[in-house]
DNA sequence: CACAGGATATACT
DNA sequence: GTATATCCTGTGA
C-alpha cells in the first residue's frame, strides 16, 4: 500500500481532513486507524495560524504533508497534518484514533487498560503514540511515521467542533460514524 | 460536576 | 510588566 504523499495535502484542508478518517497513522509502530480529526484554516479565529506566523506555528505555514506539533494547556501535545499551499497555514488536528498496533507499548505510556481511553482525544492519542514537540515539522511519509489510506467504503460523519470557544459552530469536525473511539460524540449540524 | 496544571499568545496597564 | 484565554486531561468532590 502506498503511503498519503505530499500531494494529497496538498489541498484545501476541507477536502482533506474528511479523506483522512479511516487511514492508519503509525508512530515507531504504534497507533491506528484515524477516526476523528478537525479542520482549521487561515481565516478561521479559533486556529493557530489566523494571527499570522508565530515561533510555535511556524511548521503550519510550512510545506504540506508534514507534521505540526504544538502544546496545548502547557501539558498536552497534540498532533495536526499540515495541508494547503506552502504558506496557507490550514491543518487537520487529529482528535481519535482507533488503535490496532501496538496496544501493549501505548497502555504502558498511557498507564491504564482501557482500550477506549488510550487514544480518544488529541492529547491521549500524542502520549499513547508518544509524539511531542520533537517531531514538530517532520515529513509524514518518511519514519517514524506510517500514514496509509483507508480501506473499503467509510460512513463519515460531519459536526460541531468542541474544546473552543470561538467559532466553534463551524461544522469542521469529522467522525467515523458509530465509532466507539470518537473523543465525543460527534453532534450533526 | 469543578478545577488544577502550566506553555504560548494576545490584550491590556 | 500583569491578566486572561486557549485546538485538554486527570483527579477529586
Amino acid at each position: 500500500m502506498t503511503p498519503l504523499t505530499r500531494e494529497f495535502f496538498a489541498r484545501s484542508v476541507h477536502a482533506v481532513a474528511p479523506e483522512l478518517i479511516g487511514c492508519l497513522l503509525l508512530v515507531d509502530g504504534v497507533g491506528g486507524r484515524i477516526v476523528e480529526v478537525e479542520a482549521y484554516d487561515g481565516e478561521d479565529p479559533a486556529s493557530h495560524g489566523f494571527a499570522g506566523l508565530t515561533e510555535r506555528n511556524r511548521s503550519m505555514f510550512g510545506p504540506p504533508g508534514h507534521a505540526y506539533v504544538y502544546r496545548s494547556y502547557g501539558i498536552h501535545w497534540c498532533l495536526n497534518l499540515v495541508c494547503g499551499g506552502e504558506d496557507e497555514a490550514e491543518a487537520a488536528l487529529v482528535r481519535a484514533l482507533e488503535p490496532t498496533d501496538g496496544l501493549g507499548r501505548m497502555r504502558r505510556r498511557r498507564g491504564l487498560e482501557d482500550e477506549r481511553l488510550l487514544c480518544s482525544g488529541p492529547g491521549r492519542l500524542c502520549q499513547a503514540l508518544e509524539v511531542t514537540g520533537e517531531h514538530d515539522g517532520l515529513a509524514l511519509d518518511t519514519p517514524p511515521f506510517t500514514l496509509l489510506p483507508a480501506e473499503g467504503p467509510l460512513q463519515v460523519a460531519r459536526g460541531q467542533r468542541v474544546g473552543i470557544t470561538r467559532a466553534a459552530e463551524l461544522p469542521w469536525r469529522y467522525g467515523l460514524s458509530g465509532s466507539r473511539f470518537l473523543s465525543r460524540v460527534l453532534r450533526p449540524v
